[in-house]
DNA sequence: GTGAAAGCGCTAACAC
DNA sequence: GTGTTAGCGCTTTCAC
């Protein structure tokens, strides 16, 4: 299968004597970046094969010809939205002929500083940054100061926004994810709408927090600010507690929006704990579509980001930038609304 | 923060010049690998410490000093098992100083040999592989030529096995697992325990199958080879057909074990589905303890590996490997159960 | 204990 | 077009 890995491993110098040729050649040839003639070309290319020659990239790396290795952060991807974005960017990135590598910040900004030494330190030609302080509705002076020094010359790309870097942001269109999920609740007939999980130091959260209130007056509909979160987290616990706050104090709904399918685990599980049936008494809708919209009990009715695509179109303007292309600023995907078991018609006006 | 980022990076030559050392003195002294006289020592760690000085990896690498870096390899970090074990690694490594690579394999076997060909390529120092062929019960025969082939020479470490590659591995007591499950179950009264999801070409699952039936043979229990799943996946989907056809052919159980949580959360849909309750009418016990088990309805009980503690071991392994140093061939893990919600009292003597 | 110098494998001027 | 040569930044003999 693998042939010529018997000793030590072939080098350019090995393949230019066998092909009678220098060893520019040879790289001129592998690296097609320049001219060389058929002749040359095809002898050298066939040794290549022969020998499934794969030049050192340490040694292109040392050469400034750059690793073809994309350094990815993401906060945490034991998260699935993250484990599906980076598998996503990591099979795009194999198709294009790069190589990834992940690190994981915990969402700790040191640490974030500090993995985008390693990754500069590890000369990847670019970074990919999801999750973490990319995320801040107003961004951290000192991580802007980190990114612009340490990836000051590598095309920084991220899914958030970082003010004053020059990053590229590809973004999920968060107008577009509240459009779905109220249009689908309103056409329901609910009218007593949650919003909860997150923060609004998160600029999606923040940018859906806006459109939900838009959306609330263009439909006549009262704005009640109790029933929506504002500085809680994004996990199981948020959901939980915030849907118990709701119940608690007697707050009436008959709808809610969590800020992501983990949150809405926990609003499910307390609504269940409390004897309310979904969709029958209340329902609830998700964003992200992970593999708990799935297996959930009732299926979720989740906001999907399209993961093939958004990885793709991350890694594409990654390896435009590289490329010296033109890329705009700011890209956005377009999301859509899966539905499944955990949203139906809201008889009553509302409950609770 | 960051100091000395200025222009182009800081070298040890830089650091040579300012200490009015040699190049050579300044490595010795970073690399810690000879008898350097104190004060130059310290006039070079000062600089260092000064410029914030990292040696560059690339050159490392080249010179033959390593790369510091582990190369693992998932089957999918999408699965949470697997994304907890490699946070676990990516954690113990870097407390190590080592950085990791994260690539996936999705199962593919032709995929696998091509990325331990990446790997060398990028001058991993060593490999860990979790899932894909070294799962196999009988080790593919291409798949192991490959690894003593690419991997020759870079220690290979396994949380499952690959026969013939003198491979190092870090295993889950398998026998210890169904132990914690059968006697919770058995102490709840359970006598007719069904054995759901995975194949018995992995080797785990088979090593569970052999034990499962010691255990029931040790308590006078009837076998019933209708009760466990012989060449499933490991999936939600695999949960809910197999607990489905047990339903269907009306073959009594009372509780049962799945092989993961993902296929234990099918399990449970397709049991809601049907009408029954867990764990008053049947109960489900799982392993792998992932974010499912807290997050289902009802809870999980499920065996847990330490996660922490095994990318530790993991990483540790890899690390004495690399020092030289005398490591056992297997070493194993000790499972735990968590009990939670799903599994109860048996009064019936078998339900269905 | 310490410096000089060769070499790791590749790329990119610079000649020809 | 193609070869020669000089690095890239580090480690490691080999002398001293």
């Amino acid at each position: 299968m693998q042939k010529g890995n018997e000793n030590k491993p072939i080098t350019i110098y090995d393949i230019a004597k066998e092909a009678g040729v220098s060893p520019a050649t040879v790289s001129r040839v592998i690296t097609n970046r320049a001219n060389v003639s058929n002749d040359k070309r095809e002898k050298v290319l066939e040794l290549v094969r022969k020998y499934n020659f794969q030049p050192n990239v340490l040694a292109q790396g040392l050469a400034n010809a750059g690793t073809k290795t994309i350094g990815i952060m993401t906060a945490d991807v034991r998260n699935p939205f993250y484990a599906a974005m980076f598998v996503a960017c990591e099979q795009a990135a194999r198709e294009r002929g790069y190589t990834v590598t992940l690190c994981n910040s915990m969402d700790v900004k040191n640490q974030e500083i500090q993995l985008l030494g390693k990754m500069r330190d590890q000369r990847v030609d670019a970074i990919i940054q999801m999750g973490g302080s990319v995320d801040d509705l107003a961004s951290d002076e000192e991580y802007v100061e980190a990114v612009n020094q340490i990836a000051g010359d590598v095309p920084f790309v991220t899914t958030g926004k970082l003010d004053g870097t020059g990053c590229y942001m590809v973004r999920i269109d968060d107008r577009k994810c509240i459009d779905l999920l109220m249009n689908h609740l309103l056409d329901l007939n609910h009218q007593r709408i949650a919003l909860l999980g997150g923060s609004m130091d998160v600029v999606s959260t923040y940018a859906k927090y806006q459109r939900y209130k838009q959306i609330l007056r263009e439909n006549m509909l009262e704005f009640d600010q109790r029933l929506v979160s504002f500085d809680k987290l994004y996990n199981y616990e948020a959901g939980y507690s915030e849907i118990e706050r709701l119940l608690e104090e007697k707050i009436p709904f008959s709808a809610v929006i969590a800020v992501n399918d983990q949150s809405a685990t926990g609003i499910i599980r307390c609504l269940q704990d409390h004897g309310y049936r979904i969709p029958e008494d209340i329902s609830v809708v998700s964003q992200d579509n992970t593999m708990f919209s799935e297996i959930l009990m009732p299926k979720l009715t989740s906001v999907d980001y399209g993961y093939e695509e958004f990885g793709r179109l991350l890694v594409d303007t990654v390896i435009a930038l590289l490329e010296g292309k033109n890329v705009e600023r700011l890209q956005m995907v377009t999301p859509t609304l899966v539905v499944r078991e955990s949203s139906g018609y809201c008889t009553g006006k509302s409950i609770v």
